[in-house]
DNA sequence: GATGAATGAGTTTTCATTCAT
DNA sequence: GATGAATGAAAACTCATTCAT
């Protein structure tokens, strides 16, 4: 993508700001943002407090940062998701498979998201809400547009307006991954995508 | 159920208790958990410090008393609801109401509700988590004996196990009713049920 | 002494104020002054705080009350004790007899009591020290008072004078009964009060 | 004993945290552990609080600290004295020169170190006295050595164990030393080490 | 006169952020 | 450009004391 080689400086500060988010993301996944210290953050990274400030002006900044690249890296993976076949329910049965897969290597991550986007977020006032929520959004539309052209092919009937139906896969697909989250045991998920999609695709009352 | 009258003074110690909820779910669904001071919520409240600590015995305490008040007043009238009717069907669409009205009503409420049980619950330290969850299980059993019932009474197809059911019911009525709290303009949830239960009870796909 | 009849309003009011001098003395000496509350005391005495402070006008004048009284008592036994017999020897082996009775059934007063006279008081401002000082120079010239009538008497020898004595005979008291309570089972002082009275009586050093 | 030249950056250090705990000392001494704030401290050594606690975790370790630093200072000083003169007799007058002029020299300090051997040492949890007194004990030892080595020499009469001795003599000591801090106007003790000598000394009785 | 609810100043401690070296 | 020592605002919580009932 970005053509232009990098000096060699430009790639250590690459690497650096790499370390420092990578070990942020570990200590505010097992701790929470409140729970972690700036000073924790750059013992973990191994940088000194004063170089962490360098690359982001405040806590605030560092978080967001992280959990916009992480967000930014989720949906990008599921809207690759759905290119990958032509038909319409094998694309959502993909996308079913990447979301679980994403959901089960990446938990902490996830919780940390979920807080930001459904939680009384600690964050108002920075706007972080806004930002990721409009992402979210757009992904949405994105996943709406499989439902548009599989109507449009006759795949799908018109139950529901593309971006509700959009809403309403995420919406089970978070549900069933959280209850495996909470109670892996119990509720066999991520094993078969056809639970979820039954759903959605049968109906309960008879027509 | 207390036949027992209260004394003059024990009314007017939970009108003060009222009070001090009040105010502290105003600000902790305002700003969050971690960026509300006790001072903050004593002022709110409009009483000494010392007052707010006589009720509660710390931060967590008043918290977690709040958080669980709240949850177990929604879960009762959702169960309530899931009584009214005799016919499963329109048992769901009562309960669908009654969602869309306690959600609207109580918007700051229920963002503070799902930080607890669906985002990064590091806020608080743990043990609110689970007795939420407890709770929450617990009603969504309740949930799911309506489809139980339904599937005997062959009112419901078994496109799904009663308990996945009640999941996915739940988790759409929460996703569409983000989505009108975060854009009320553009998606007019709340006056149609049906569109929730629309996608649960037509096919999507043929059959 | 008072020959004047109390009511039964002012015997009543007497019990009360021995019962919570009694409640505060145990809490005191069980845990040390900063460590106990008012409202502490007010519960073990089981009286309400206000009328704790209807006899006491505030924390440090309980505590002051209390040490003097205790100082009192202590002292009063012992200028007893040395009108116990004729001769100045016997007296001071009285005197030493007592102490140490006094110090093994008093042990937690005693440790607030030289809180008070030794230690650093936390209660300069408050002038507790000299108080409490005062009354002890005055006991020790009345021991000075035994070591120079045997001086006269020539029961004694000049080594010193006789207040310096006295200063001396009560330190080794207190050093040995210290010794005591800190390990009951090595030194086994208070059988024998000759132990003490022999460093004084017998010269160390040949004449 | 230490050979290693320490750094420009290491000795800063080094002066801060004297500077900290010098103005902590005179704070405990002037007004007892209780009375003192860790705000008040950092004001008068004329650092901000946070740098306070970057020296000293926590309140209870400043203190202990500055206490057991002093115990060691004297009891090093003390056991030093014993050693100056061959002649037992001599070792104690010069012992008794050292605990004064100690005494003089340090009188806030002294007065810490009192409320900790002796008062109710309510003030500090548990450990900190047990330390203290085990390195008393231990001088006590070293300061018994000399009566037993002056026994055996034929120097002193056996009047009683050489551990006796010792705790009386530093008793003594102590109990003179009080006294002429409260009065020094009227006892002028610390010119004449023989007043407190010769009570050890000189039967008071005739043998 | 007794009561105990209400008060709020004061305490210890943490941690995001700055800036001289 | 990196460093990390120094800062001090702010938080949770306690408790002596008051005063309306």
């Amino acid at each position: 993508m970005q053509g232009e080689k990098l000096s060699r400086r430009e790639r250590e500060k690459l690497r650096q700001r790499r370390e420092m988010l990578a070990a942020a993301l570990e200590l505010f996944s097992e701790k929470g943002y409140h729970n972690v210290s700036m000073h924790e953050i750059a013992e973990r990274a191994e940088f000194a407090i004063g170089t962490l400030y360098k690359f982001f002006k405040n806590k605030e900044d560092l978080y967001k940062t992280l959990i916009i690249a992480q967000a930014d890296r989720f949906h990008e993976a599921l809207t690759k998701a759905t290119k990958e076949a032509n038909d319409e329910i094998e694309k959502l049965r993909i996308y079913v498979k990447t979301k679980s897969t994403i959901f089960m290597d990446n938990v902490s991550i996830i919780r940390l998201y979920f807080a930001e986007t459904r939680g009384a977020s600690f964050n108002i006032k920075a706007g972080l809400d806004s930002e990721i929520r409009e992402r979210y959004s757009q992904f949405l539309h994105t996943l709406a547009s499989v439902f548009e052209s599989g109507m449009k092919r006759k795949r799908f009937q018109k139950i529901a307006e593309p971006y509700h139906l959009a809403v309403a896969l995420d919406s089970l697909c978070n549900a069933f991954l959280f209850l495996w989250l909470e109670a892996p045991e119990r509720h066999l998920y991520p094993e078969d995508p056809d639970v979820i999609l039954n759903i959605l695709f049968k109906g309960l009352v008879d027509p």
